[in-house]
DNA sequence: CGCGATTTGTGCACGTCTTCACAAGCGCCT
DNA sequence: AGGCGCTTGTGAAGACGTGCACAAATCGCG
């Protein structure tokens, strides 16, 4: 049990591609941990321990380690993790050391700001192509990429080799774009339409719905706003501690 | 155990708000069934059982269940729920009975689009006031609002009651503005900036990352991948089983 | 070379979430 | 009224995720 590092990753000779299947809650945080290290390398760490690591990303630094370790062990007893290695391994076990043709269907409120965000592309992802049904919209060019229509996918995807789909669509279109890229052999979509999407075995399904979110925090304004109103304490009951700020100030690597 | 309903949802005339503490999974779930369960109300649905409300959302249905038996016991046993009678419990959890005001900072690529998202107007959120630091941003007019400068926080709090405030600046920006937000008492936030806020405690912070989601997906684009190299059958391993969708097809009330 | 300071990696216990399976309850039909 | 079929609500078990606390490992220094 010392030290079992996966192959494939670092020298990617055609290695076998063991990965160690991961727990989702690990995989979810890995790409946090990601940006907090593209952080600390842009500001000249070299080496970062659990702990620092931990609070830039916001996690419990027991947390941390545990999923560190299920990659294998990288990281140095006394010293901490090297920045660069860490990177190259999370990299290498989220698949980002290719960088992923993305096809965008739906161009419109939030198509287009998610045609214009950098983050994609910052981020190892390249938006292929732009889609939209309407044919209104086909043609319209946006940040250097021309809408075509949706039923050109298969040209897309001819073109390309595309196995992520976003959908940025109305609800009532979502269901027919999926299938649509289904059909091509798109097997991630990433739906931002606030609707349930059926879609055969061995295609992944990730939804955020914007909407969502505020309703998950308006139940806790909702329930802080009844708790205040029920202790025999006075008023400013939840209005934090006086001094202090609550988390890690250890943020030194974010500004810019 | 018998029927224990929580006082103060259905004739809330300044009833004592007794919150169930609901399990944080079993709130992220409710605005997902809120949804269904409109989309049921639309298709002239007077009642849902457990099953029929769980497919349409996407859920077990035992997971629905459970989750519903936690805000009492609406439903009856042999029929059903009662669809408007779940809205209305739903909405009154959730805090949606009353039209919150939003602040949203930062009005450039993805701020346009969530200031254009009709999503939020018709799921109980009212966008009170768009800011920006960017001056040749303050005076532009969205969707019949006009920026304002983001040092008008305290002005627009005063106006307004705000209690939830998202952020879409870039990640440079973001701590400040939430220093900003807390400072006029907003206590929930919702953050679009790649970036770990540090607030006080009793605020609530949730996080949307596009790019995380995508990194998300192409973990388990890669984990497909590999495994298709590794096993001895031929090459269609995971093209999904050959006749069938696997989710639900009882989406009846989804189109529209 | 040995020792102390430091930090990783992990066994273990705990809490939360999920899922099954079934008793209790309700309505309808005869 | 009684019985039957259907559906809810929930106990219990298992899976999963979290966090503590500490042994093992490494570095630097005298």
């Amino acid at each position: 049990m010392s030290q079992h590092r996966h192959p494939g990753a670092p020298g990617r000779a055609g290695a076998v591609p063991t990965l160690p299947d991961l727990p989702e809650a690990t995989v979810a945080r890995l790409p946090e941990y990601l940006r907090a290290l593209h952080n600390l390398a842009d500001a000249g760490h070299e080496t970062v321990s659990s702990e620092g690591l931990s609070a830039a990303a916001g996690v419990n630094s027991a947390k941390l380690r545990k999923d560190l370790s299920h990659l294998g062990s990288y990281g140095t007893r006394g010293v901490g993790y090297d920045v660069a290695l860490l990177i190259e391994q999370i990299e290498y076990v989220l698949g980002l050391t290719q960088r992923r043709a993305v096809a965008l269907v739906g161009v419109g409120n939030l198509g287009h700001a998610l045609a214009g965000y950098d983050g994609f592309a910052s981020r190892g992802f390249r938006i292929a192509a732009l889609l939209d049904a309407d044919p209104s919209r086909v043609g319209e060019e946006i940040n250097g990429l021309v809408v075509r229509h949706v039923d050109d996918l298969p040209t897309v995807a001819a073109e390309e080799s595309l196995a992520i789909g976003v959908i940025a669509t109305p609800a009532a279109a979502a269901q027919q774009v999926a299938d649509q890229l289904v059909a091509v052999g798109v097997t991630s979509i990433l739906n931002f339409a606030p609707c349930v999407l059926s879609v055969p075995e061995g295609v992944d399904v990730r939804k955020v719905d914007l909407a969502i979110e505020l309703q998950i925090l308006s139940f806790h304004e909702h329930r802080k706003a009844s708790l205040t109103a029920l202790p025999a304490t006075g008023g400013t009951a939840l209005t934090a501690l006086p001094g202090g700020f609550a988390a890690t100030d250890t943020q030194e690597a974010i500004g810019t």
